[in-house]
DNA sequence: GCAAACCCTGTAGCTACTATAAGGTCAAGC
DNA sequence: GCTTGACCTTATAGTAGCTACAGGGTTTGC
């Protein structure tokens, strides 16, 4: 199949499978003879793994070391394969954790303006000036 | 003072601030005769408005606009404030709602691979790879 | 007179794509 | 045989927010 249909059947634009290969994380495909790309069906089980990675939020360096454990011995331990997926979660939750203290703050500094009114009476704006000449704030120094 | 200590006073490394001028985020600042950039009291205000926004992850564009409300004429209605703050909440909130969704999924396909065992029996690889022939999976297809 | 610690500009790198520009190929229809 | 449109190709630049050079000039102290 051409690019067009492995991109159609897979969700995944054609740049970005291009991308992938570029990349290192597809392996070239036989060409045509006017030099169009020819998929065959392992290319595109190899790419819903790295579409599979993708949706979990893997990077992509990761998700060459996944595929690269086709590679090897089978009967080594797996480990490494337990590490990478727990780094991405340990990833993920610190993103989660710090992403919580942010909304908090920005709630917090968004309280400041209740009723409407104008520029130079708005708690938000004062706050945030407030804090450049380090003054506390509603956002950061909330007890 | 020189860019240097204006960097160590905010904890803003000095090609961070460089970059700002950049940006249009800080005025450019005067500069002496051999051409080192001259900062006074304002701009290290300036930087700190900036830095506190970026704190609250703000992204650049939505800081030059907040700083760009000091220019306005003060009698004028603050929704636009208000919006750029509601804005940056709702983006907060969804990515900790993907994060979230992402973290279960992670630890749903974690759950492949108890003890130790070989890269062979791997639950978690096992996972991948049926998922990529387009097999139900942990991750995604759990109730 | 020299070395260390500053400063300058300009450019390239990071992630994971996305979006052009400028061109070649192929099948259908007239 | 010719045109039209839908494909495909490569190469290059852009996105966000920095960070890290390279290759040079300046200032300060000894
Ligand atoms: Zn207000
Ligand atoms: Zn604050
Ligand atoms: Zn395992
Ligand atoms: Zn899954």
């Amino acid at each position: 199949m051409q690019i067009g249909e492995l991109a159609k059947r897979t969700g995944c634009e054609s740049e970005t499978i291009r991308y992938y290969e570029r990349e290192g994380l597809l392996p070239a495909p036989a060409r045509s003879s006017s030099g169009y790309r020819r998929y065959e069906q392992p290319h595109l089980e190899q790419l819903a793994f790295i579409l599979h990675c993708r949706s979990l939020g893997m990077p992509l360096a990761d998700i060459r070391l996944l595929a690269g454990f086709h590679q090897q011995p089978a009967a080594e331990p797996c480990d490494r394969v337990n590490a990478l997926i727990d780094q991405q979660i340990s990833r993920v939750h610190s993103q989660i954790e710090a992403l919580q203290k942010l909304e908090i703050q920005l709630q917090q500094l968004r309280a400041r303006c209740e009723s409407p009114h104008t520029l130079a009476d708005c708690g938000i704006l004062k706050t945030l000036d407030d804090a450049a000449t380090g003054e506390a704030c509603a956002c950061h120094d909330a007890s």
